[in-house]
DNA sequence: GTAATAGTGTCTTTAAGACACTATTAC
DNA sequence: GTAATAGTGTCTTAAAGACACTATTAC
């Protein structure tokens, strides 16, 4: 039996992107152009060309929305429900990129009419089952935040402990200890002093930036031995 | 501009079905009855029909190779590389799922000769990118056995600890310390007597089961607090 | 000096990991 | 009794979590 012989659903890739902007953990939506669920908000994706790989596709999608091709990206998990888009048949391959903001400066692509930042914390109705979709993004990022160094890609080259203890706690969402928070972050041995300062009200706080020859990923603690 | 504007590339699932017998970690492969790859042993898989889940896909699957449906199912990742299939563009979302050895008598489907079980520490060739698929889906067995309760899926209803022991062993590959394990395990609180004991060569061992009440997932080692 | 933010140390509790002998059964 | 397997406890070390004050800057 060919291959043509088998009804052929379209594939789309979808490509959630977060990032830290004004202590707030933001993601870029665009607001649909076309129907279906036009004039609605939605997480920018496309069709996977036929030559094209599904990673290959991601980055072409993130790159048309933010002109940024050089950031961390990593499939989520593919979403096929029959009804999930009202045109037909559309299985849609999730991935999610981390980048820090001053980096992008969001663009409308073709079938966009607009994209901007959205808070996390504060969305607006999302079009397809892409809302499902977002909260299973929020999971898995607060998820290996926790176990991983992914918490620096979204952050500048540079920053302060403070900064990145902040960055920890609007993602993660609770409030941590100062003290146990730098033990620990410093004795994981993944950052290091730049030698610089930032400088503004009050103190002027050590500059650290990532190693990326860190091994970034702790062991989980075993359920059983 | 409408969805068949775009080529659709041909989706599969398929399904790496782990089970432990005699002792040894196996994964049921099919050998393969038409080209491409005739001859070839490979992952049990299929076409997703156009009005059938992801999902659904994947129990079908299973259910045809195995005759079994009530298991524990995990979508694993999915792989789209343009010339993975050389018949043309196939995307395949790959599935694992556990079950226990009793449970189930392999049965060949339409499109394969014969299938039979295979130890994951000593596999033939695989047709297509299936090496790497199964390699990835044993990584995230072994993953996920440490730090939720998904080990239990491969084991029968009563076991003794004695034989959970060896099953982690097996699916780990290393010794674990007896009395470290029975410890953790113990305090976990995911197992309870049943009250009967197996007996056989030997000091008869108390019979456990997996208590589905209990909350099976621990919380992995903050590497950021 | 005041306001603002950076930076620092100790104690308690919990879990991990190393390690060797006794108990119960069939024969 | 012997062979075979089940079952049990303690000590040391490492990490988590709770907790409050001092240091440095701009003004």
């Amino acid at each position: 039996m060919a291959l043509e012989d088998y009804p052929r659903p379209s594939v789309t890739v979808d490509v959630i992107i977060f990032t830290l902007r004004g202590n707030d953990l933001q993601v870029l939506l665009i607001k649909r152009g076309h129907p279906p669920f036009e004039g609605m908000w939605a997480i920018p994706g496309g069709f996977v060309g036929i030559d094209e790989s599904l990673e290959e596709a991601a980055l072409r999608e993130l790159e048309e929305e933010t002109g940024v091709r050089d950031v961390y990206l990593e499939q989520l998990y593919t979403f096929g429900d029959p009804d999930r888009d009202p045109r037909g048949r559309v299985i849609t391959v999730a991935y999610f990129a981390l980048m820090p903001a001053h980096a992008v400066q969001p663009r409308a692509g073709d079938d966009a009419a607009e994209a901007r930042w959205w808070s996390v914390y504060d969305l607006p109705p999302l079009a397809f089952d892409h809302a499902d979709i977002l909260a299973y993004a929020l999971q898995r990022l607060r998820y290996k935040l926790e176990y991983t160094a992914v918490g620096f890609e979204l952050l500048p080259e540079a920053f302060t402990l403070s900064e990145l203890q902040a960055a920890y706690e609007v993602i993660l969402g609770e409030k941590l200890d100062k003290r146990n928070f730098r033990r620990k972050i410093l004795s994981a041995g993944v950052i290091e002093e730049t030698g610089a300062y930032r400088t503004g009200e009050g103190r002027p706080a050590k500059l650290y930036r990532f190693r990326d020859d860190a091994v970034a990923e702790v062991k989980a603690r075993r359920l059983f031995p």
